[in-house]
DNA sequence: AGATAAAGCTGCACTAAATGCAGATTTACG
DNA sequence: CGTAAATCTGCATTTAGTGCAGCTTTATCT
């Protein structure tokens, strides 16, 4: 039934051909949302910009919303990787130290999607939303490292917090485009908030 | 202009018919929601059940979610007022620990709303986005404390840290119905948890 | 290459949330 | 009692989202 694949590297027409859709679909989408706004862009008006039925859009995203986010389901995969693949005795809060000073760097499309995030409250609600996996993915990995049962509120404050200070460094990351950011000082808040966590652990450890 | 009002403590026949209604509304909804789940539960069905007119629903309630939610605002003043009006010397963190303590035991539309949140997954990343003004209010009052400027982060951690342990508390809470809540244990945990945030503080400023 | 299967695209019809508007009804108030 | 204001309601409309069926395009097999 399965027939080995000739060309491993190239995906097949369909393949390319969807993923060049899709992206047509996001780029309509962004620059549409970013022109007018998000709740003023329709489904049809992108479906026009991208020379597809309206139809076809929910083909490729199930909400309209899911346009918008679409870069995050990546994002978070390469959190989850870089959780899960580390040296041995690299501890998960290292672990994260280091994707958090990855990510600051924001690409293209976080960008865009940024700045019209920047523009609507529920938007910005969404977002924080969609973050729950991710935090849920920091919870379980600190769970691991400090052997903490279910009933452990440790793993959960420490992400919280982790979180807390990401978001902020990215808020102010893109307040100021690009003029001012220094990774050096982006990394000494990181550094700060870890401080914090550990600080915290200690005084809990000894209680 | 404004004619003072004779009977400061009846509020009118207009107003109080007007909540009777708005309760009405709440009471058909939350017991829909309960029944047959809150997706399957139309806004029509609810006008029917509270006897009026599904665009009257929309004359009480912006969106089918905020019928739901119809508590959260006074709970948010609550906190907010405790917030405020504290006894001079009372630190905002202490303040929040008392109303966290307060707050634990959950009044029944309270509890009625967790259960249908809990079944529904878009419901709980509503109700995690609707905690972003609690969440801001913590923070501010935390900034104001610690005489803290705009670019400090540590407001923001700590209250991310005590929101987490509310969350985890809350969901506790109502995973056993009524059973084995202690309320002496669950302060237990905050009290846990604002060692975790002193700590982490003392470990920042001695950095 | 040509036939057949599978995947993808699109139009059509439909549901449900949400909004604007205007007329009818109810409450407030002099 | 009569007038003004608030409220309720029906109607029409917009928009997101879904199911389905037919058509087109790509893949696969001989």
């Amino acid at each position: 039934m399965e027939a080995p694949n000739p060309t491993e590297v190239r995906p097949g027409l369909r393949e390319r051909k969807k993923q060049k859709t899709r992206q047509t679909i996001i780029d309509a989408a962004l620059e549409l949302f970013t022109k007018q706004g998000y709740e003023e862009t329709t489904i049809a008006e992108i479906a026009d910009a991208a020379e597809v039925s309206p139809r076809t859009i929910f083909a490729y995203f199930p909400t309209k919303e899911d346009i918008l986010f679409s870069d995050t389901p990546e994002i978070h995969e390469r959190f989850r990787r870089a959780l899960e693949h580390r040296a041995e005795g690299v501890t998960a809060l290292d672990a994260l130290r280091g994707i958090i000073a990855e990510s600051l760097d924001l690409g293209p499309t976080e960008l865009r999607r940024k700045r019209i995030v920047a523009w609507d409250e529920t938007l910005k609600r969404s977002e924080r939303a969609r973050q729950a996996p991710f935090e849920q993915m920091m919870v379980d990995a600190i769970a691991k490292d400090l052997g903490a049962g279910p009933d452990d509120i440790r793993p959960q404050i420490v992400a919280a917090a982790l979180i807390a200070a990401f978001s902020k460094l990215r808020d102010r990351d893109f307040a100021e485009p690009s003029e001012s950011f220094s990774s050096e000082q982006a990394m000494a808040v990181v550094d700060e908030v870890i401080g914090f966590v550990r600080g915290g652990l200690e005084a809990m450890r000894r209680r």
